[in-house]
DNA sequence: TTACAACCTGGAGTCAGCTCCAGGTCAAGG
DNA sequence: CCTTGACCTGGAGCTGACTCCAGGTTGTAA
């Protein structure tokens, strides 16, 4: 049983032209063509093939992944390299996400300064008395409003994330 | 007290090119000149800024950021569209991030499979019997081994992200 | 008072990752 | 037989987000 570039592209979500730009930038050197040349997808390169999107998920350039098939080609010699590539890109796609999540917290915390803003018709009540100019301890009261609702884990996030003067 | 750029450029981790680039796409209407023509950022430009900067780490385009930054200048009028801007922003983030953790699991998947197969010296140990496939049914012992481990977490992710056979 | 670093502008260049096109082949349905 | 749609290639074009450059001004320290 073998798929089409169509099959394969409707599979993995992607477009046709991606399927085929891939295949030029050296990410799919196994899949065999057919007597008229038209690629032939096997289940083992769909296999191979999630792999090759999990790495495009975590952010890994398309030439470093060409790296990884091109060490998959060279059989058991490679495993160590391979096994220490996927390390590397573990330990940054983790990084990515704590960066995210503290991202996450700061814009929950301006979700929060908007919300009750809004409630209250205006964004003035952030601002220092007689000015346009934004409370400079304003996190403070973010910080006891997440302590109240007993969000410690968003509360961690924040804390790492914003600096407070004074 | 004011900043200059190249001392704005060093406290937000960004080149000054960078910072000039934003001004030219509209992020910095609020920053003011010096009679020299020089800009010199205040300290709730700061503020404002790491608002922006917060936008451009959760993946928004720079063009959508000067939306909002246009919707403040404005004032009250637009505080509810710039709530509706945030809030959609923290939906598109919080996907990106369980996107993420997905794809981590996976990677993790396949760091266990580089593990066993370095360990036994050879990749064989994960084929068919007689072939070079990997074998389909091999996330099973994934999961075996992540209930062991205890690590039920990763498991539910790993379950979202891997479709089995049969 | 001059050297030099830091700033300014407009505009060109770069890079990754697609995306689209022209011009052609091939297999199946009417 | 003929049309149609999915496939093929090489190569050009596009987009976003910078990054760099030439040519010029400014502020300060020796």
């Amino acid at each position: 049983m073998t798929y089409s570039i169509g099959q394969v592209a409707e599979k993995l979500s992607v477009t046709v032209d991606t399927l085929r730009y891939y295949d030029k930038a050296g990410l799919l050197p196994f899949v065999k063509r057919n007597a008229a040349g038209r690629r032939e997808f096997t289940d083992n390169d769909l296999h191979l093939m999630r792999t090759i999107m999990c790495l495009k998920n975590a952010g890994v350039p398309v030439n470093e992944i060409a790296t990884f098939v091109q060490l998959r080609l060279q059989g058991d010699t490679s495993l160590d390299e391979r096994y220490q590539l996927l390390l590397a890109h573990e330990q940054n796609l983790k990084t990515k996400i704590l960066d995210l999540q503290e991202t996450l917290a700061y814009l929950q915390y301006k979700k929060w300064y908007y919300e009750t803003a809004v409630a209250a018709g205006t964004e003035a009540i952030h601002f220092l008395p007689g000015s346009n100019e934004v409370d400079p301890q304003l996190a403070r009261q973010y910080q006891a409003h997440l302590k109240e609702i007993g969000d410690l884990t968003t509360l961690a996030l924040f804390n790492e994330v914003i600096e407070l003067p004074k």
